[in-house]
DNA sequence: GCCAACGTTGGC
DNA sequence: GCCAACGTTGGC
């Protein structure tokens, strides 16, 4: 059974459009240990929501982990690290967070009750919940 | 170890 | 562009 996260990006930073030209992708640059740690209990195979953070505010598909954390090496401090990410399907409609702030079953993501964080760990319920609204 | 100052994220 | 929330830093 995998387990199943979100992760923001700022679309200016990395975007789901850049996403589909590289296919996979390193996954660094988070500086929060709270994210941190939840990025170190992903294992291969596990999948993830690709959330736009800040432009767009939306859900837009779905990756899979292939390369568990390892130490980032854009962080000169070694502290944090980062993973690598297939893309996977794309929504067939982007969820916005609009929606998920009016959805009863949703109102637990760490999305909306932690707004700044940018990994998060969410439940196979939300995940079939989310993915059902994209599809 | 406390806490004020400061920096960052991200929704609005 | 503003600002609330919250994480980090550094003086004491």
């Amino acid at each position: 059974m995998p387990s199943y996260f979100l992760m923001k990006s700022e679309p200016d930073a990395f975007s789901w459009q850049q996403f589909e030209k590289d296919r996979v992708t390193r996954w660094d640059g988070v500086r929060n240990y709270q994210a941190r740690n939840v990025m170190q209990a992903m294992r291969v195979g596990d999948e993830a929501l690709f959330y736009h953070s800040n432009e767009g505010r939306e859900i837009v598909g779905v990756m899979r982990v292939v390369r568990e954390a390892y130490p980032d090496p854009t962080d000169e401090t070694g502290k944090f690290v980062c993973v690598d990410m297939e893309i996977g399907k794309k929504f067939k409609r982007a969820v916005t967070l609009a929606e998920i702030k009016q959805h009863p079953k949703l109102q637990n993501l760490s999305l909306i009750k932690q707004s700044r964080l940018s990994v998060m760990p969410i439940t196979v319920d939300e995940w079939k919940i989310l993915c059902k609204l994209g599809s």
